[in-house]
Parts: C-alpha cells; structure tokens; sequence
DNA sequence: CAACTATATTCGAATATTGTAATTTAGTGG
DNA sequence: CCACTAAATTACAATATTCGAATATAGTTG
C-alpha cells in the first residue's frame, strides 16, 4: 500500500545516495555556488558535476538560476541538514558498536 | 577533503536509496518484526527480504536478534522518521513548485 | 555574425545493484 | 540422526548508475 508515496521518496533518496552529491550539498548548505566554482572544490570533470548537479535538482534538493553565463546552485530545504546529522548518529552508534562486539569477542574467546 | 565521511555517510544513504527498503524502515519503526512477516507484509521473496535486511543492518540501520527460529529486525535509530518528514517535505515543495510553473506557462503562452 | 565561455546533453564502456531460484546454515522437535 | 522451518548466502542474468570525452546549447562580447 501506498506504493507511490515510497517511490517518490526513493527517489529523493537515491539523490542523497553518493559520496559526491552529498558533497555538493554539504557545500551548497554553506553557500550556493555555481558550476564552474563547484567544480573546482570538488575536483570532478564538468560533465559529471553538471549531471549530479542535475540529479539533485530533479529530486527537488536544490534550486538553479541562471546569472548571465554562469548557473548559480542553491539549496532549497535546509532539513538536509538534519539528514546529514541523522546519518552521524548512524555511523556513530555503530562505532560504538563495534567497539561492543570487540570487547565481548575477547571475553568469549574460549570454546 | 573529509572524503571518507562523505563516503560512510553515502553509504548509509544508498541503504536508505530503495522503495522496498524505505517500506521495511517504515514497517519496522511502528513494531519490531521477523523476515517472515515482513516477507508477507511487502510481498517479496524469502531471499529479497532477507538481503535487503541485510543491507540496513550493514549499514547499521536496523538491529537484529535471533529468536529461536526467527530473527526478529527492528529499527535503530529514530531519527529515520525525521528523514521521512525532510523527504516528504521535498515532495510538497516540489509539488508547489510545479504548480506555480504550470501558472507561469498559461500566462507566457504567447511568443 | 564570429569567437568565446559556462553549462547541459549524448554516448559508451565500466561498474554496481537488483531479484530470485537454488543452496547452505542453523535451530527445533521427533 | 532425520525431517522440518526460518533465514542467509550464492550464482547469475537483467537492469541501473557512473564517469568523462565529445558535442550541443545558450548567453556574452567584440
């Protein structure tokens, strides 16, 4: 049920889902900047940056505007954000995990 | 630069980058379940519930416990549900932004 | 209009992800 | 030990995603 509702989030998801889209966000939630600029921070072809900045539009994450030759990128919901500090909390916890686990292979190292 | 957070938090984001996926998180953060209720509430073969589980315990998203033949999953974190709210939020905008594009074509009709 | 610049798009090879049938692993009960 | 059940893993074909070189588009400048 509600098939719908979860692809739609899907597919906002799969825009969050790589290392440099997450990058560019993170970029962007400090201050927007067009292609040209991204492109040198990141150090990705222009062929690629325009694509994954695409990507992120399509999903409705960031804004455009053209500004004379220049596209000027912008975030467009800050609760991105909050995404990233979830995914910390994440990876975070399962350190903390791991380290868990450690500890208790050592104890049950016999039979 | 921080190339490796980019990448463990891409890494979590790609587990959350699936409607069947997203549907388990949702299931999974009303009540706690085995696979094979899951298997039945999504619809799905025993080997796709079970790797697609896998992939949110990977990616330290779920946790899982065995309980005599079953193995009951349940959600980690709660700050998935704020992830689904900033989705949904991305989807209303969008909608409003369409809407006001569609307004703007009937007007520039002309030319 | 011609040269230039920034961005978008196309194409294709490389890589990653997906779904499921078949198999393996592990616990349960006789 | 044998039959049974739940879940994980394997194998692999189908599909999707990625990257960047090459090309197309669009705005700018002379």
């Amino acid at each position: 049920m509600n098939e719908k509702l979860f692809k739609e989030r899907a597919k906002i998801a799969k825009a969050l889902a790589h290392k440099t889209r997450l990058e560019i966000l993170d970029i962007l939630a400090k201050e927007e900047h067009c292609v040209c600029e991204l492109q040198e921070i990141i150090d990705a072809s222009q062929s690629t940056v325009s694509k994954h900045l695409g990507i992120l539009k399509n999903a409705g994450l960031v804004d455009s505007e053209k500004e004379g030759l220049n596209v000027t990128y912008s975030l467009k919901t800050p609760c991105v954000n909050n995404f990233f500090q979830c995914l910390d909390q994440v990876i975070r916890e399962d350190l903390k995990r791991r380290e868990q686990e450690l500890g208790l292979n050592q104890e049950e190292s016999n039979e």
